[in-house]
RNA sequence: GUCCUCGUAGUUCAGUCUGGAUAGAACACAGGUUUGCGGAACCUGUAACCGGGGUUCAAAUCCUCGCGGGGACGCCA
């Protein structure tokens, strides 16, 4: 409908572009055309104008009214086609109502979560995660072959300060204060470094006990923190090890390619430098350190490497960063376009805060994912039975870090972390529980919907909100922006709800009662749907 | 010091990209919903655009200067 009134504005007010707002409430109309570039253009009263145009349209089939009030031009659609088309749309398409198959099918490879291997995620880490499957689902969902991909930072001092803190049968348990007492060793003692160095260096040369000894500890850490999510249910297709590309050599191929662009070279200290200056980056000097002096290679050069093998796997190609690498993710850009090669797009997402203050490893002020986990089960399960409980727990720790844009900080607090009332993953699924119980006690029948029974306000609303969905879920997937499709839920489940309590569905008279269970079953539909897309499992009963 | 980013009720967030009609919620607080399809719900109330300047018929939204939070700025990754 909406498409069919933008093609009658640009016939009447002859503009190319037709901006077509939504009133603020459903009295003035359902579409609103302000007429202030009009105006400008045609330098009259846009009040007058709106009223000429009220009068000049002719309605057509699906439209009811037109009216001007003031200097906008309102359209009413007619309400019973309407409900008539979305929710014959949304019972047809079932699971795909709401895709626009904007994938048709192409790859897609989703970078996401990567975290370093040295101990059990925190919550920073995790809004990486959650993120990261959310976009994944959403793209999906719109036909992308996705790929997740999770990158493995096994080479490099953090890792091997661990490496030497570790023995065989280290547990995962307690990576987390071997990495924090190792860290705090190091300041205090020059001599560690000069060996975790030297351990690093045997590494990079390929000392096989060595390398073995990496590999127990990078595997101690990636199986635990691999667990974790999965049990978030977040799972990954393929984990990319960024010691792969120093063993096969790529590291100094690639340094090799690098001469060429005659920006390579050996400052005083003899380290490979790469001059970036030209890219207008933000530091004193414009300089991409590649190489130690001993030769060995740094992050930055490996992930040169890696990204241009996996722009190679897939034309759509997106990495998921923490703001704290927004600044060396443009000058790997501009390391990738030295060499020609192109550079995938990347979501930044700002930390998560303690209202106590900022996360810090050192010095314990943070909230490791697992223990979050956990007190959120053990709090659902008061309430419901053990198998719901991990569902309702995971809703909540998800919704609460997915409905806050990227681009904010998430401040964490327990007690709201922790609640499940309001704006909460659990009342979405309390909403969608409350809908299917209706759908459980009723029986469906093919029997002739009369649409213009539902002509409650409420109803009116919800049949709307509903029809907008496929909208909210192309922007969400199109600007990796989960946190549309988190409040757009939340808005459906208060509208099912205002609903819910105002009228009755199964005891309503017959015809009444068919119409309303139609609609009853296109919100359950809509919210599975959505619900599955934010990694929050639908339950029908808790 | 320089650059990026955010600033909306007591608190936590939508809305900012693409400027339009009375700025929308949640939590907290005060009050209410007896025989109803699930009260993890619903209804009513109090309460906000960080400050100055600018652009515009119109600014929470765009520009600019402050102030405040977060992030970054050469052998960490």
């Amino acid at each position: 409908m909406q498409e069919k009134i933008i093609e009658l504005l640009k016939k009447y007010a002859n503009l190319k572009e037709i901006n077509l707002e939504i009133p603020p409430s459903p009295e003035l109309g359902d579409f609103a055309f302000p007429c202030f570039q009009l105006a400008k253009i045609q330098k009259k009263d846009p009040v007058e104008i709106s009223l000429a145009l009220s009068k000049e349209i002719k309605l057509i089939k699906g439209l009811e009214k037109i009216q001007a009030l003031g200097p906008y031009l309102n359209f009413f659609v007619d309400k019973s086609m309407n409900a008539e088309l979305i929710l014959k749309e949304i019972l047809t398409k079932k699971g795909k109502y709401g895709s626009r198959n904007l994938g048709k099918n192409k790859p897609f490879l989703v970078e996401h979560t990567s975290i370093n291997p040295n101990a059990s995620p925190h919550l920073g880490r995790a809004r990486n995660a959650i993120l990261g499957g959310s976009i994944s689902s959403l793209l999906k969902f719109q036909n992308y072959k996705v790929q997740t991909h999770y990158y493995v930072n096994d080479v490099g001092k953090q890792i091997a300060l661990l490496v030497l803190g570790c023995r065989k049968n280290t547990r995962f348990n307690q990576l987390l204060k071997i990495y924090i007492q190792m860290n705090k060793k190091l300041e205090a003692d020059k001599n560690l470094e000069r060996e975790v160095f030297g351990l690093l260096k045997k590494f990079e040369d390929g000392d096989k006990a060595t390398i073995k000894r990496f590999k127990n500890t990078v595997d101690i850490c990636i199986k635990g923190q691999k667990a974790i999510l999965k049990e978030l249910g977040i799972e990954y297709d393929l984990f990319d090890y960024e010691s792969k590309y120093l063993f096969n050599k790529q590291t100094n191929n690639l340094l090799e390619k690098l001469k060429s662009t005659k920006r390579l070279f050996e400052d005083e200290e003899s380290r490979f430098v790469l001059d970036q200056s030209g890219f207008n980056l933000a530091m004193k000097t414009p300089y991409l350190v590649l190489t130690r002096s001993d030769k060995t290679s740094l992050y930055p050069l490996r992930d040169i490497a890696y990204t241009i093998e996996k722009m190679k796997k897939a034309k759509n190609n997106l990495v998921i960063l923490g703001e704290d690498q927004k600044l060396y993710f443009q000058q790997l850009k501009a390391a990738l376009s030295l060499l020609n090669h192109p550079s995938p797009e990347v979501l930044h997402y700002s930390f998560v805060l303690l209202s106590t203050g900022k996360m810090s490893t050192r010095k314990g002020n943070l909230v490791l994912l697992e223990d979050f986990m956990k007190k959120a089960v053990k709090k659902a399960e008061k309430k419901s039975s053990k198998k719901i409980a991990k569902s309702v727990a995971y809703a909540a720790i998800k919704y609460s870090l997915l409905r806050v844009s990227n681009d904010k900080n998430v401040v964490f607090d327990w007690d709201q972390a922790l609640s499940f009332e309001g704006e909460t993953g659990p009342y979405l699924q309390y909403t969608y529980a409350r809908s299917y119980s209706i759908l459980r006690k009723s029986k469906f029948k093919n029997n002739k919907i009369n649409f213009s029974l539902l002509r409650e306000p409420a109803e009116i609303e919800l049949i709307k909100k509903l029809g907008a969905f496929s909208e909210i879920i192309e922007k969400a997937s199109s600007k990796y922006q989960p946190h549309l499709l988190a409040n757009y839920l939340f808005l459906l489940c208060q509208n099912f709800n205002e609903f819910y309590h105002k009228y009755s569905v199964l005891k309503a008279e017959k015809e009444v009662k068919e119409a309303r269970l139609i609609l009853v079953k296109a919100v359950n539909q809509v919210l599975k749907t959505g619900l599955k897309l934010l990694g929050i499992n639908p339950i029908e009963k808790m």
